[in-house]
DNA sequence: GATGAATGAGGATTCATTCAT
DNA sequence: TATGAATGAATCCTCATTCAT
């Protein structure tokens, strides 16, 4: 009995799958220009000329990585875009934000180490800036809401400061203990935010 | 007759020199894999097999810029060990931290990157750790005499800050300007330290 | 459908001992170092990146060549390890030896080259040293056997006319007819052992 | 006062001199191949540059070296061509030969390994056969005048003895102590042709 | 004569990609 | 769909040789 279409589907994209993951853990592992494509399909038991039966190029499967790594990341989180945020919504939103670093630790390296090469950067920078407007913008009104005399100020001050945070979790995690750095951080913010208020009489 | 031993030191050194400059250049733009010996020989006007009369390999090259930037980084940086920090020390620390990087965007673009490189990094971190340490103690020193209560957390806090916006000051400096930046920083660490205190009565 | 497994082994098969048989004729005609990959790839009509899917690196395509040699050499020469040899056993050896030489000059040029160039020669050596111990002990055994009232002597110069007789036989095979220079070396070694008898009486 | 015409010119003899030596020495260690121009000078503790006032190139250097040790071998062989060998002189020409070996065996090690790569053996072997004829035509007549029964037997047999201990005494000198081989070969030749005398009556 | 900076052709090796099966 | 042999451009690096000084 000849398989229905729908599991041909099934296979490819578990067969792409498979392909991304093993390019990710060996690009994380190697860098991009460390791993060869041989390498990639000797890791995930294919050929080599499998590979391009599911991607057209090297640079492709990292494209895909990327956007795949988009996709789970901003996809975890809920912006609750309309709404004000509140103190629990917003410190639910940066303890994920920590936590999906955590799980992938090798994607979010990776990720770190594309943003940097300069070509490569080029339209990764884009969709990143594009994708993180929105939470730029959440933070700033949830700011705005606290009252903040300096909001763009306190902006820059805690979205550096998550910033940091995220690279020492993602490049030295034994350097601080990610869940302490994590309740220090939101306990900055909030004096932050509690010193800042704008006098209102 | 043959030059004397000076004129061919005064070429040495000058060659080198734009050996190494032209070779930041192109790391920097396009990454340490993705530069080739032939693209840093054409772009300093040179042979290709002159680059091995300065430079053992290519790596060779990465390494001596790499050291040579730590150089000029710490080179600058007083740390007035002993002492204690005034606040304006302090400052002026944080300040001229970010004006090294100003000066020299493309060398700490290169840094980040190489940082994040797994290959490379390992001998690159124990280095940059080891140099980093005694500003980590400086810094905590200072925090300890602001008679902070949590002296650690408001360290990470502190540090993370710094970090993160050194960071949007290498990679995206158009998106805030960085002079601001720097004094909304400082002002935050100001309030940090200030909401901190341990409460002595 | 991809080729049976049987298909791709007998590829490589084929390709590999045209690769070997190829450089081999390089080797002997120009020399290990005198040969470059590009002309084996080109003489033998394959493209240079190939040669790297069969062997290692260049030295390994050497190393090949030595070892299959000497397999052969050795897996032709039956030793009669236990048993005292015969006249006829031992010159049967001699004229063997010889054979094999003449069927595959170019072989035991390079194989003699090779022996002579300093940094190569030391593995090599070793391994001929071991693979020639048992030959050297079985024609002292049988030169003990023949009642020789001086061994070691006698060792020594049948065993240096045979290596100088193979050489000849090797390097300049048109001075001496081979097979005329077999005759005499094997009826000059029979007087020697004739002529060197203990007297025992 | 400037040096006279002689002066430089005796300048001029030692410098080569002392490259040539300088050469030989390192190409018997690594090889012609294996040994750069660059590694010349350095040793000779002059400037690259110089070596291509005194030779043409590379392999000019190679050339003197050869003719030079031709010239050293043959030189110090007195043949007494017109006059028949005594047993006295004809043993004393085995031992000088051995002689000579031992004393440069850098040398002749390299030699060998010329001898086999057959590019450069070309005219190296033409004039190594032109200068070795008169030293076979030698032995010839020696081998005929003790009466030999069978003197192109004979000549082949001990040149055979001969050139084999030679390389014995090259290559692996350790293996027998170079006296006794001589004194054994001697003794093998005494042996051979006593008793291959033409019976007379 | 003497120096060493400079050149450039050539060598070993890697690897993304193609293609016959 | 799946295989891995085959390609060739590109890479790092070496080195004999030249040349301005």
């Amino acid at each position: 009995m000849p398989r229905t279409e729908e599991q041909f589907e099934q296979i490819r994209k578990e067969k792409k799958e498979l392909i991304r993951q093993t390019a990710l853990e060996l690009f994380a592992e190697y860098g991009y220009h460390g791993t060869s494509i041989s390498q990639i399909a000797k890791k995930a038991s294919i050929s080599k000329g499998l590979t391009y039966n599911y991607y057209e190029s090297k640079s492709n499967i990292l494209q895909d990585i990327i956007s795949n790594g988009f996709e789970v990341f901003f996809g975890n989180i809920d912006l609750n875009h309309d709404g004000v945020l509140s103190d629990e919504e917003f410190f639910a939103f940066i303890r994920k934000s920590f936590e999906i670093v955590k799980r992938n630790p090798r994607y979010w390296k990776l990720f770190y180490s594309l943003m940097l090469q300069p070509v490569v950067a080029e339209s990764l920078m884009d969709s990143y800036a594009e994708q993180t407007k929105p939470i730029m913008e959440m933070m700033f009104q949830y700011i705005v809401n606290k009252g903040s005399a300096d909001p763009e100020g306190d902006l820059i001050a805690i979205n550096s400061m998550l910033e940091g945070a995220m690279m020492y979790a993602v490049l030295t995690p034994d350097m601080f203990p990610i869940d302490v750095m994590i309740e220090k951080i939101i306990n900055t913010i909030k004096r932050i935010l509690e010193t800042n208020k704008a006098s209102k009489s």
